[in-house]
DNA sequence: AGAAATTTGTCCGTATGTATC
DNA sequence: AGATACATACGGACAAATTTC
């Protein structure tokens, strides 16, 4: 039997018992948390489970976690506002064309180009900036 | 709030909207898609619908999945799909930030980027030039 | 310097329960 | 009832970054 889920979630109630951990100095800030590995033997719960629980502390900053390292108890660790912010802006613009765009574009030097700004953001914090380009009055 | 759909299903429009990023060069071809994790965020869908937007567009061949990897956008798509005498070069290469990046990703100015620079040409023409921005050391 | 071990990142596939259109 | 979507949870596998030996 898979695992129905009554009342509180276990990610949810694992996320609150670590977060519990480091409120209490159990385990001190800037200090690395146990191993995902350690924490499914020791919660009996699934690594994608424990990984959700991180994902919900890291997303209240209380934790910091490095690929290939760990996971950090945020030594900085301020009560915040959450961000909800999720999403794209798109900007369009007109620019100076850069030597590397005007060559590019067969263009002189400062032409005005239109460019296309777009901010990815994901939980508000920036993933990508991507800057498109085209030449004035064309096709796009 | 639970999720009415009107008209298009869900994973339909995350699909167009993915295919449109790539068209467009706003992500580059050969790159990373951002992983399922940051899409359910950005899109406020659940993994499932995830899986089956990317999985249209594997069907199209826009995009490729690797295990363990990722989802990159197909380097082969634009000239077989919009038109043959098209070309696309994708180049990558770390750029200090300027001001305004700096600002969004919250670094400091001459900060190291990533860059990844997509020139599309039309016919020997260039069409489009595609920067796309991200940070060092963190997945896109 | 280099190989192995550790740890996180990502994807695959599957399953169950719930809710809404 | 069926299709769509969401939330949760499991297990396995490979990739990438870091540390350790």
């Amino acid at each position: 039997m898979p695992t129905p889920h009554y009342g509180q979630p276990r990610y949810r109630v694992i996320a609150d018992e670590l977060r519990e951990r480091i409120q209490s100095g159990a385990i001190p800030l800037g200090a690395l948390l146990p191993p995902e590995s350690a924490l499914t033997t020791e919660f009996r719960a699934s690594r994608g489970t424990i990984r959700q629980a991180i994902a919900v502390l890291r997303e209240e900053r209380v934790v910091n976690t490095e690929q290939g390292r760990g996971t950090y108890a945020n030594p900085r660790w301020h009560d915040s506002a959450l961000d909800k912010n999720s999403g794209s802006e798109t900007r369009r613009r007109r620019v100076a064309a850069d030597r590397e765009l005007a060559a590019l574009f067969a263009v002189e030097v400062g032409s005005l180009l239109v460019e296309e700004q777009t901010v990815a953001r994901t939980n508000g914090a920036v993933r990508t900036v991507a800057r498109t380009y085209h030449l004035l009055r064309t096709n796009k």
